[in-house]
RNA sequence: GGAGAGGUGGCCGAGCCGGCUGAAGGCAACCGCCUGCUAAGCGGUUGUACGGGUAAAACUGUACCGAGGGUUCGAAUCCCUCCCUCUCCGCCA
């Protein structure tokens, strides 16, 4: 959420971003709805400033047994002008919130203009793609046939969209559960977290999720629960509603969860294999910052997830999303993109982002300033750590063998019992 | 699921037979004093949001004591509904 004030007094800055975002709202009821609001709360306000002086003085005179009915007759008709005063803000209000609420954030002056994911430039790359000299083999064949992907039976157990891991193939998603974590937790500075995996509206609210993107989430029918779609949910409202102490910051937590998400809107895209999924594990990246570092700290961040592929030896590279294909919280975002042989091209593991102070202002994440004594918004930024059931995909398909079986890339043998090979058995 | 207790400021905690309470007291933080240094001690300051006001302050209005509604001239205090937490019992990984 945008400041109410900062939109008043830089509506051109916020259309502009608005247009370079390729977003089609308006801010034409804005202007009007506010000064409305304005003059209605002026209203009633000085009834009640009237309301309240009457009412000390009423009290004040029957302390000192004096005779007050008059005034507080008199004051009857001042409550039910405040009443009718009264009707019809809370409608504004709420309209005012809905506008707000749906404004994304401001991109970051970093952020280059474009329409869309053909725009986000390339900022590095990393590896060099295998030479095959036999035909490549995609995830999905490699798995099934070494008996450690079943998409069919999971098909059964719940239905499209969904994966069955068996043995290896279970083993490798744990093994990077732990290998992320371990570094994430022992090199970088983070500290892990369990959270819950459902979390409640408001929560949602917090990081941005709602009101605006309802339909990709998997509510819990009869309760004010949602699935999370990523631990960026639970975890950056770990600190919700909280002022923080400045020395806690940068504050750093990693969590390992699965993400729940209806791919509603997807339909016909990456149907094949275990890319786009209705549940997928993820560890995650959170960080809360002063604003001053956030920036910063987004580098860092960033280069802490591709440690990850680094290690693993998977050929990835960094692309930054441009203004037209960012998403609503965000005010930078750098995707990672790992290399996948059977496509050709490399595809999003990782999505890091800052998100200046956009959701700390809707889940009140402050911190107070050690010099000023203030409190001030935090900056919230958050990354994967990455995607783990895309980095078993990458692993089957880099590490593929002429004879079918899989080499485990070396970083991952210690949490894998140490076989160095995934054959059929 | 049954019974009981409770939700107050950064934290703890009073107030809860309605007005003098935006809220005692303590802690914490900050600023002074004191001090060789630290500690102790002494004095002072310190909530959030939205308006008005100002060059910026000062200043000022309103709202906020879990959420929403009601009674009343007036509600942290009374009434209703909901949410949450804790304790005991039951059930259970």
């Amino acid at each position: 959420m945008l400041d109410l004030k900062f939109v008043r007094e830089n509506i051109g800055t916020v259309e502009e971003a608005l247009r370079k975002r390729r977003s089609d709202l308006s801010l034409e009821g804005f202007r009007g709805l506010d000064e409305k609001r304005r003059t209605m709360l002026t209203a009633v306000e000085t009834l009640r400033a009237e309301r309240n002086a009457a009412s000390e003085e009423i009290g004040r005179l029957r302390r000192e047994k004096q005779d007050a009915a008059g005034l507080m007759e008199r004051m009857k008709a001042v409550s039910a002008a405040i009443k009718e005063a009264e009707t019809g803000l809370p409608d504004i209000e709420a309209r005012m919130d809905a506008l707000l609420l749906n404004i994304p954030n401001i991109p970051d002056a970093s952020v280059p203009d474009g329409a869309g994911e053909e725009d986000n430039p390339v900022i590095r790359t990393w590896g060099t793609p295998r030479e095959f000299d036999f035909p490549v083999r995609d995830h999905v064949d490699i798995g099934e046939s070494l008996d450690i992907l079943d998409f069919e039976r999971a098909t059964k157990i719940a239905g499209g969209r969904f994966c069955l891991l068996k043995g290896a193939g279970a083993r490798i998603e744990r093994a990077l559960i732990n290998f992320m974590l371990d570094v994430h937790t022992g090199e970088h500075g983070y500290t892990e977290m369990l959270p819950p995996f459902m979390a409640n509206s408001a929560s949602f609210l917090g990081t941005g999720q709602l009101p605006k993107f309802e339909d990709d989430l998997f509510k819990v029918e009869g309760t004010d629960y949602y699935l999370i779609p990523t631990a960026e949910v639970p975890v950056t409202n770990i600190v919700r509603d909280e002022i923080l102490d400045e020395g806690v910051l940068p504050l750093k937590m990693t969590a390992y969860t699965p993400c729940f998400r209806k791919e509603a809107g997807s339909y016909g895209r990456d149907v094949r294999g275990m890319i786009r999924q209705h549940q997928f594990n993820k560890v995650e990246l959170v960080a809360i910052s002063k604003p001053e570092s956030a920036f910063e700290e987004l580098e860092k961040l960033t280069s802490h997830a591709e440690e990850i592929l680094k290690r693993l030896g998977l050929p990835y590279r960094v692309v930054t999303l441009c203004t037209g294909d960012m998403g609503f919280s965000s005010a930078k975002t750098y995707d990672i993109e790992v290399w996948l042989p059977s496509q050709g091209r490399y595809r999003e593991i990782s999505s890091c982002s800052c998100f200046s102070d956009f959701q700390a202002r809707r889940a009140k994440i402050r911190f107070r300033d050690g010099t000023t004594g203030k409190t001030r918004l935090a900056y919230t930024l958050n990354g994967s750590g990455l995607a783990v059931g895309r980095t078993s995909v990458a692993i089957l398909e880099n590490y593929q063998q002429p004879d079918g079986s899989v080499t485990v890339p070396e970083a991952l043998r210690p949490y894998m019992g140490g076989i160095d090979r995934i054959v059929r058995r």
